[in-house]
DNA sequence: CGTTCGAATGTGCACGGTCACAAATGTGGA
DNA sequence: TCCACATTTGTGACCGTGCACATTCGAACG
């Protein structure tokens, strides 16, 4: 019978122990590197973890170390452009700290599911979660769950509380505003996202503090769901009164949705009116005109944000919570206002 | 000093044995719905749980059972659309069957990048794996690692091989190109993905069977990378010599791409070209002109995946595995060629 | 009233690592 | 030669849960 036949269990340290004539503590602690430990010792046991294909049992590992090494991830809409972005590099940045990453997703945002997505992340005991999601509702949660684990957010400037991330979304959004406002435009509507998403309210945010701080009246934001679907039926109802010479839309697709109505209308773009996204989807570029548009970097966000959950993790320093500015990116969509 | 000051270790099934008179087994028993277990010795143990908050140790119980309970997801391109609506409905499938999952992303596609993403998955003890990325060259590794856990590929037609799951995207490549051919379109160019992609390749296929079937001569695809970018660039190309009257691209985003190009060149959709795209992304429908694709129900194919790699996992029944069959979205891309 | 049998519960160990501590080994100087 | 001390290695317990098996309990039956 070979030696090598498909054995019923993985090898354990023990096994290797065993192999190479030595204890398992050994074994062991060339698993973690640790400094006492002779050269050649070291090279016959990894010789023999090779030769077996060891693999260490993570399991094992964080039942007896107690912890996990393993981060949970919240999000809402996470087929989306954006979010997709930050995790995927939430995603490597853990896989570079050794930290593992699981995802739940939030289907409604109701408290019930809310809690039920954060039971599935703490059952698997994770030592820091990320939320993505809507996050004013999120928070309550949180705070109310009085959950044990260190948690971030992507979050706006104006720190709601200690645990966001700054990214200076106010400045993006008073940037696409001013832009408007300097081609000459005095009737700007804004499409926001849902109100409970704290980008949403920054950027709305934003841009009512640019139009008061340039002394031009304004209406009531309108608030939308992010979708281009949306942002059509926004834009054809808007259209009843044309009242308006430019829109700045809380996103990408959503104005991508508004121009559609707007071409619908007969009108020209930006002709008739000018349009602003937020965003710069990598798509942004080909739409119809080009849109102008405000650059997040996803994933230097995500990066950001999972830098901040280890140091939090590890009781690290505070790490400096500089704010990323966002660009304002100028194409074919806006222009200034007909008269 | 209060009783229930912060314990330094989390509650375990012993803490709630003592305190409900039991032994630790019984806990286990509650815990697993034993069916022998009297019902007033039940509630007793679930009022301890409940008031002592207790939550079972995943590491241990996977250690004890020798299960993890966890998937892998092995995703290039998760940021895209189609990825990132796959992954979220295998989360969410997974997470109804009491299922973890773990993602790894590949940044790029060489053996080292996918072995060490596989690796990561192994090393997490993961049960079985869900490949959504180039497949032809994942598959070589897996084979190569010769990887002890099933797995599964969201697949066109054609098995490759047993792991694939049928999706039939020949049959939706020859629905959009059936549809231009029988608009009177003989001139017509395919953009097709990644040679690596086997959706790609399936799609290219399904071009090229019916372009054959219908007599209708054929110029070689040209090879793209998903991206709005290079559709654009690509058809900047194309249209130094204009001899054609439509292409069939490969993705949405490309034939984004195509249509900015072809607007640039001042030529009009679907007057001069007529373009269609595949897997009717939500924004398709306002692109400009409103994109001709084929719909792919990129959750279904998710779930799909997700209960076909769990019967894997459990041994249950070989799954019929139906395909299914992507739906033509007639919209204002595609029209008769002019003479 | 003893026997039998199924339901309900308990006992002890295994899972595969890590940790604290003990022991062995090597090295240099008095 | 022997001791002090650093380096390297070994021993045994422990983490929290599930499994196999043993035991107790209770009811039914001849």
């Amino acid at each position: 019978m070979p030696a090598d036949l498909p054995k019923s269990r993985a090898p354990s340290i023990r096994d290797v122990a065993r192999l190479a004539g030595v204890s398992h503590q050994t074994v062991s602690r060339v698993l973690n590197n640790h400094p006492s430990i002779r050269d050649s010792t070291k090279a016959r046991v990894q010789q023999v973890m090779d030769d077996l294909q060891y693999r260490p049992n993570r399991a094992a590992r964080a039942l007896s170390r107690g912890t996990s090494r393993t981060i949970g991830v919240l999000s809402a809409s996470s087929s989306q452009y954006g979010p997709a972005s930050s995790i995927a590099a939430i995603q490597d940045a853990a896989r570079e700290a050794g930290y593992y990453v699981n995802t739940a997703n939030l289907t409604s945002a109701d408290p019930a599911t809310i809690e039920a997505a954060l039971d599935h992340l703490m059952l698997q005991s994770v030592e820091g979660i990320v939320v993505i999601a809507p996050q004013m509702r999120v928070f309550d949660v949180l705070e109310q769950l009085s959950v044990a684990v260190p948690y971030v957010t992507l979050q706006s400037t104006g720190s709601l509380n200690e645990h966001g991330l700054s990214f200076d979304q106010i400045a993006g959004a008073r940037a696409a505003t001013r832009h408007l406002i300097d081609l000459g435009h005095r009737n700007i509507y804004h499409l926001a996202g849902p109100q409970d998403w704290i980008e949403a309210e920054a950027r709305m945010r934003g841009f009512l503090d640019e139009m008061g701080a340039m002394d031009v009246p304004t209406t009531a934001p309108i608030l939308g769901d992010w979708t281009a679907d949306f942002g059509y039926y926004a834009g054809r109802e808007l259209l009843r009164v044309r009242d308006f010479t430019a829109i700045f839309s809380s996103n990408d697709q959503m104005a991508l949705g508004l121009m559609h109505a707007i071409r619908d209308a007969g009108l020209d773009i930006p002709g008739d009116v000018s349009v602003v996204g937020f965003d710069d989807i990598p798509e942004a570029a080909h739409f119809w005109p080009p849109l102008t548009t405000v650059r997040q970097d996803f994933a230097e966000l995500g990066r950001r944000c999972m830098a901040l959950l280890l140091d939090d993790i590890t009781d690290g320093p505070d790490q400096q919570r500089s704010a990323i500015i966002p660009e304002l990116i100028v194409r074919g969509s806006t222009g200034p206002p007909a008269f």
